[in-house]
DNA sequence: ACCATTCCAGGAATCGGTTGCGCAACGCGT
DNA sequence: ACGCGTTGCGCAACCGATTCCTGGAATGGT
């Protein structure tokens, strides 16, 4: 079936394609008669406009980009959702990109939508310094750095207070009694990673607790690595009593290495997660946690691509969003 | 910044714009030297084609619409995972729309995919009887269903032998010694939850175990809903042994609902979940459940497109996969 | 040396919209 | 009846690529 143009409803609606394009947009007066002749060929031909014609010429394709690290990931589902939600509310459509952590990925991706022609990209960076978003900010297309930033990026960023978040997290472990706390971080190269370990820091000094090097791991974000990095943890001469965990994937994987140890928590060691997720209220324990407003963090992401792209020349501020700390079972 | 044409590229290379575009896309033998001179050109402007000006002439876009019913689901997740894989080696964008299982939305974003132009459609279709989809298919757009199907759709469907797949964990409760047993089920319009109970009910029968009416509940698919389904089962004066839950959602809800009530699993009722999810394997019993190959399953929808859009003709078989049981505490 | 091929590449139309410019018709005042 | 301002809409250029048609130069054969 050949496509139908606008062409077609002009001729059908004894137009010309100017008026259907003014009708459809609202962008000049037409007369109510003109305007009802137009509005009934567009709904008896089944007119669809075709969006690469129209970005063609207004240089905007009401496409936003959202590059996350994982797409299977609970978190950025809800920060998705949020993203969605404010974007479709405002006529505007996502182009959803998952990196998996894999830097030439995401340099991939940035190139993809460049060419697409979005409008504004909303990001979760793996990397730490991304040439390819500098080149975006040339071509001035608004970024909205998402949960992690850069040490001096210019663009907003929306996010929580990480090392709030860790701290509160940290102290509670302290408050609880327990004095020998390890922690289990990801990639160094990621701020949130490297706020959350700070914030750990600051409560255990703050405590006059000594933090030991052998007690703070790193590993990838994965169940496994996170499986992996507890055993290293639980393995040692002088093991921690509670550790306090950075990522839900993490503290998945802490879970399932504890139980293959077979050690018990919070008897043999009390865990501590960073972001909640619905199935910690059923895990073996219910496990404690610092909780991030993830589905906020994606709708004000949102907001704040679209506030750049209204012209609100003003730089726009960043987000930070609190922490909530989740009493269960496991500290 | 102007944005760089191939115009520009033409000029600083001293050719036409035919011969910028032959050397991009191939489309013609050029000259090394000719083809060399283009690509130094490209290179030192930092040229990036406009997809949009492309797909005005070539009708493609080169962009697959994943429609989906939950971001938020682990299990659309990898299955969005596969769908990416897929699509990205070969060359394709893809735009993800979330539906929440929202008929109203379902419909809106069918028409946005196809005012962009998408070349094709993956969706998993929260309604029953799709206008929308129809409306696609007579632009000549293909489209595979995922996860779910229509009773009369001829599109191809990219699933799960949901029915074998229940039998499969019914049989086990049974096998384990359980006579009484209810389900947990979610919307009867989705086929695959018509399957899943249908799959229930033939291995009760083939036991000539009886269905109680009050044992079969349905519910909109939440961890809330599966929560309040689940208290619906346990708190009538005769209540089941065992449950058998359709979805991932409703399995943690049901879950959920047991603690609410005091109750333990498998001690008081057994639980079998339909499909996987990694915490699964840490919650509180582990749960017994029916995977689902999901990350396959993305894949094989994607290859199903792009085979529809590389001019197979025939028509595309539907791919139905197995179900795995994986034998965990809580039955 | 001349004509027929072959090889490379340019010109211009085209895709389907948007938008600046300008014109015809109409109403109103005098 | 005439002029002028206003109202409503059409014409055509343009966005940035692709692609068909065409033509000049180089090559080869005799």
């Amino acid at each position: 079936m050949k496509r139908i143009t606008m062409q077609d409803v002009a001729e059908q609606a004894g137009v010309s394609k100017a008026t259907v394009s003014h009708v459809i947009n609202e962008t000049r007066f037409v007369e109510k008669t003109t305007k009802e002749r137009v509005q009934d060929a567009i709904r008896s031909l089944g007119y669809r406009p075709n969006v690469a014609a129209r970005s063609l010429t207004t240089q905007r394709t009401r496409v936003i980009g959202l590059i996350v690290s994982d797409v299977t990931n609970t978190f950025f589902g809800e920060i998705m959702l949020g993203v969605e939600d404010v974007l479709i509310a405002n006529g505007y459509s996502l182009m959803v990109c998952n990196t998996s952590e894999v830097l030439e990925r995401e340099e991939y991706y940035i190139d993809i939508l460049l060419r697409q022609g979005v409008d504004g990209i909303i990001a979760a960076a793996a990397s730490q310094n991304w040439d390819a978003l500098n080149e975006a900010a040339k071509l001035n297309i608004p970024i909205v750095m998402l949960d992690r930033t850069f040490d001096n990026a210019k663009s907003p960023y929306v996010g929580v207070n990480n090392k709030y978040g860790a701290y509160l997290g940290t102290k509670h472990l302290i408050e609880r009694g327990y004095r020998e706390i390890g922690i289990l971080s990801g990639f160094q190269r990621l701020s949130t990673m490297r706020e959350r370990l700070s914030g750990f820091k600051m409560a255990l000094s703050e405590s006059g607790l000594p933090l030991r090097e052998r007690w703070s791991v790193a590993s990838r974000l994965s169940i496994e690595d996170g499986q992996r990095a507890m055993r290293e943890l639980m393995t040692q001469e002088e093991r921690p009593r509670a550790v306090f965990v950075c990522n839900n994937l993490l503290s998945l994987g802490a879970l399932m290495g504890l139980q293959a140890l077979g050690m018990r928590c919070p008897e043999d060691v009390a865990i501590v997660g960073f972001d909640d997720h619905p199935w910690a209220q059923v895990s073996s324990p219910p496990l404690t946690v610092v909780r991030q407003p993830t589905y906020r963090i994606g709708e004000t992401a949102a907001r704040k691509v679209l506030q750049a792209l209204n012209g609100d020349q003003d730089a726009i501020p960043s987000a930070l969003f609190n922490c909530e700390l989740i009493l269960r079972q496991s500290s």
